[in-house]
DNA sequence: ATTGGCACTCATAAGCTTTGAGTGCTAACA
DNA sequence: TGTTAGCACTCAAAGCTTATGAGTGCCAAT
């Protein structure tokens, strides 16, 4: 077991590289904080962090820098999450309260994360695996045309103009539309296939003809539609960080910009303690993400999570204040959406 | 007037040096193209160019680079617009045919011409200012909500969820979006508002309470959304030519994001001959984008412009070809709304 | 366990020289 | 008049050397 007092180094390390992005060497060290001994303990101390692997020299006679492992331990034990201004909360009502629809609400999201945290954010939408159907509509818009509308209890809507060959009667539409939300109407969106499907054979005369064209559209939008998508706001916050990617930051930006790695990577995560998950470094399984860190919290709604929100930034970044901040917009997130 | 033979030796270095990202001099034009002069005429030609600031030269002596006005006149008079390869064409083809709905077919426009072009791809949803109003519809949802939806003709689908104070009849509902698309259907975005408050008289008995809640929220869709919105993709492409940006490219990023900035922007470019509109360099009023060109062209729906589609890099960037791929895209991206 | 002392390391910065592509100019040439 | 060869000149980039100094590891003393 590692003494209590190279723990305190470790947590000294990593709070001044974060601060300076310089190697924190042992005099600068007993200069900056008082551990009440001189920098040739603190260097012994060192020695076994390195020994642990939590801290690393970039060059022989170098400071040191903490390694992803360093980074975790300070995360899960030495690390207290500092929680979010005033002036931020005000920031945060103020942004949420003024949104309208699910679309502006997490755009408006995900820019405000970003500015919090000086990260790229990112925004799940709301997953459909999890939602059920709230409503089916289907609206005629002109003769040949017909809107399809899904509606989930996450606030999505889904909608796909579809031709209809041959024209219909109104009436027909009525039915047809009485007819899935009956069938589908509260049901999770994973049994609505399988619903529709087993359920053809009580749709007879006029409606056939309709329903048959209607029904594989709905099974394209639920599939169409389990596909997640994610918002991402403040990719500029990367570009200055530049320096802190031994590479170029474009890999990073591409893995980013990459929807379905992405999503992979975030759906493989879990909430800890925090209320929060976290990959560091080359724990992300993402190569090109080797030299970062991301950071995501589920946000819920009708009390369950259905999706998550987050920041991606260099491994050297401000934990105690982006785990507060990714909580906190989680937390609002969760309350905005409830009044949508 | 400028003679023939220097507004060649433009000509070729422009080409040269989008090709190597390097200052070219006269000894390495004569190699690379049949002058059938030496490399001291050449010197003199380029001379002239410089007299004109058509190129620049970055040290005193070293080869020229082509000026914002260089490039002005390549694009203008010298350049032939390279028509995109079969396979770009089947590439285009190929991913416009698979899309659906309008969120689905501009974000996958936008994936594709940052990958044909390399560079960062923008995509306008179709303005609402020009759009009329196909349908408007409301949807009970549950006794106390009731979602509204209007859809234009651009195909463009914008919902809202509002509450309702008091509980509501379903014929009642039924009255009011009939009532609502007999006032509306069919005119322009623009219209809609005055429309409905001067009709707001004819609204008698039970429909009263309900139209005045909905018809408030009708207006605050259609100011809501005559906010353009613009769609970006492949900002990496951006990082990989951090080189040819003087300082940093985040300034850059940042204008990007910026959406207002964005629009402002393209807004005020008008198409050319070709069909496409370009800023060169500092003809963008945009400070950050001083370094970089903006080519757009428009696409269509219902024989009109409804929206901009274009590429934005460094100001080296490959005119030929980017010109032909963002015309080429925006035809297809016309054409394939003509089908939604 | 802690400390002062000390030799050692090595990235970084600064100063210096070399190299070579490229220029502008001039005088000769067609 | 337009073209060319020749030549001195410029200057960024690359390579080399040296100086600097923060930081280390180790050891003997406390």
């Amino acid at each position: 077991m590692i003494p209590e007092r190279p723990l305190e180094v470790l947590k000294a390390i990593v709070q001044d590289y974060i601060q300076s992005n310089e190697p924190v060497g042992s005099k600068s060290l007993v200069e900056r904080h008082s551990f009440g001994v001189s920098a040739a303990t603190i260097r012994n101390d060192m020695a076994i962090l390195e020994e642990e692997e939590l801290i690393a020299a970039p060059h022989t006679s170098s400071g040191r820098v903490p390694t992803d492992k360093g980074y975790r331990l300070f995360v899960d034990r030495l690390n207290e999450v500092k929680p979010i201004s005033n002036a931020e909360r005000a920031a945060i009502e103020g942004f949420l309260s003024k949104s309208s629809d699910l679309d502006e609400t997490l755009s408006q999201t995900a820019r405000l994360l970003s500015q919090l945290t000086n990260e790229i954010a990112l925004v799940q939408y709301p997953s459909l695996g999890k939602a059920s159907v709230r409503h089916i509509e289907l609206i005629a818009i002109d003769e040949k045309r017909l809107l399809l509308m899904l509606i989930t209890d996450s606030g999505r809507i889904q909608q796909h103009v579809m031709e209809v060959a041959s024209g219909y009667e109104a009436a027909v539409v009525e039915k047809l539309r009485n007819f899935l939300n009956d069938k589908v109407a509260g049901k999770p969106l994973s049994q609505v296939n399988k619903t529709l499907r087993s359920s053809k054979d009580e749709i007879a005369g006029p409606l056939q003809a309709l329903a048959n064209t209607v029904i594989p559209e709905v099974a394209m939008l639920v599939d169409a539609n389990s596909q997640e998508k994610i918002l991402l706001a403040g990719t500029s916050n990367l570009a200055k960080r530049q320096g802190e990617f031994p590479g170029s930051i474009s890999p990073v930006l591409e893995a980013i910009e990459e929807q379905v790695v992405l999503l992979k990577l975030i759906s493989e995560m879990q909430a800890d303690q925090h209320g929060v998950s976290l990959r560091i470094g080359r724990e992300n399984t993402v190569d090109a993400l080797s030299n970062t860190s991301v950071l995501v919290s589920g946000y819920e709604n009708q009390g369950s999570e259905v999706a998550k929100v987050g920041v991606i930034g260099p491994t050297r970044m401000d934990y105690s204040s982006n785990i507060g901040a990714v909580r906190a917009v989680a937390r609002y997130l969760t309350q905005s959406l409830g009044g949508l």
